[in-house]
DNA sequence: TGTATCCGATACATAGATGTATCGTAAGGT
DNA sequence: ACCTTACGATACATCTATGTATCGGATACA
């Protein structure tokens, strides 16, 4: 989160980067002037068009950058979870999910962000292959976690796990969303849904 | 939504509000120059302007009417379905909603324009409390037909209507975006999610 | 310390969008 | 049929964004 100041073409472009994700999450891609996105790095345009080609290659870096982040950290959670010896009996299948999905970047900026890259998605059949296939790995671990909980028999599920992971994926990103809209802040965005998720388990889990 | 070419106020502003929808689906509010919105209605920018304050105007009115339009026609088949003696013993709740479901404007470019006008939602608060209230007429519709359902007693539900409303809207926009994303047709889209929907249904039904 | 190189700032040319002011014309009333 | 009014087209001035070409200075290396 903090970048250096040095005079670097890494950093600059990391700069950039960071400030083009808050700039594109508040006003949207097609809203945001490369101008715009340079302010708000302490840099002027001859910078950005020293580093990207245009604002719409800074997008798709951007996206894939932010798509690698939520993956992996994700992925890292899981394993660390299934590692960790947390799939013990009476262990509290919510509260696992719950740590999960707060990865996601749940905060205001990285919603809006995710909006903006899923309409984005959904203009553009080549971008929206890519967005769906983030989200499959995203899916995958999310399912192989739900797997482990089932073959330590801990619980049982009324559906396949795949389509309990679909689920809970489109679930959360739903809650958030609507949690952004009405004004929660961070804090309460960390947990929004959670409620409803929640209830989401109870249902999925075998009684 | 075929309409006439005299010359008068309304029809003109029914036709740029046609051309509007369209031309935001596919290119965004922001991405949309008034030019090209005129272009799509076959007019000059001279029309829109005696028209229309702005372009910001000219959404907020196609977002009002959007928003109409779809709390109404979910209204009206939720009251058909009650009155028409849907509610017969062994009914089947799945297709009921899938029918209540259709009416979404679950298109390509209604899709589009529901991203378009939720994104906006969520970058302006005013605006954002406005959508959330539409959409808790639309849960409330849908909460309606459930109770009764239950109350004719053909079936129970492990969680309140009004919850299991609300995970259905969600799901449902979560799948159909999903669907549009993958590329399908407008055929395939009406009824996107219907397998993960009708999953749903049975979880919330008390076996 | 001197020098070559790299990187970001500045300046400029161009394109596109906006909004307004004016003009021409079609419709409607008498 | 004439006149008035209303509506949309045209023309124009302005503003903003873009992309490029050039310049200045900092950094790295000898």
């Amino acid at each position: 989160m903090s970048i250096p100041v040095t005079r670097s073409r890494e950093n600059t472009r990391a700069r950039l980067l960071e400030a083009a994700a808050q700039v594109f999450a508040e006003v949207g891609l097609d809203g945001a002037s490369v101008e715009a996105v340079c302010e708000r790095a302490g840099f002027t345009r001859g910078a950005f068009y020293s580093n990207f080609e245009s604002k719409d290659e800074l997008f798709l870096m951007l996206a894939g950058s932010v798509a690698e982040v939520r993956v992996s950290a994700v992925r890292a959670r899981v394993d660390e979870l299934a590692a960790d010896g947390a799939l013990v009996a009476g262990c509290d299948p919510i509260g696992l999910l719950q740590q999960i999905m707060e990865l996601g970047g749940d905060d205001r900026l990285g919603v809006m962000l995710m909006s903006e890259i899923r309409i984005r998605a959904l203009r553009d059949a080549q971008f929206g292959e890519a967005y769906l296939a983030q989200e499959r790995e995203m899916v995958a671990s999310i399912e192989q976690i739900i797997d482990d909980i089932i073959s330590a028999g801990l619980l049982r599920l009324r559906l396949p796990a795949e389509t309990a992971a679909r689920m809970l994926m489109i679930m959360w990103e739903g809650m958030t969303v609507r949690g952004a809209m009405a004004g929660e802040d961070d804090a309460q965005l960390r947990h929004s849904g959670g409620e409803e998720l929640g209830q989401l388990v109870q249902l999925l889990i075998e009684s």
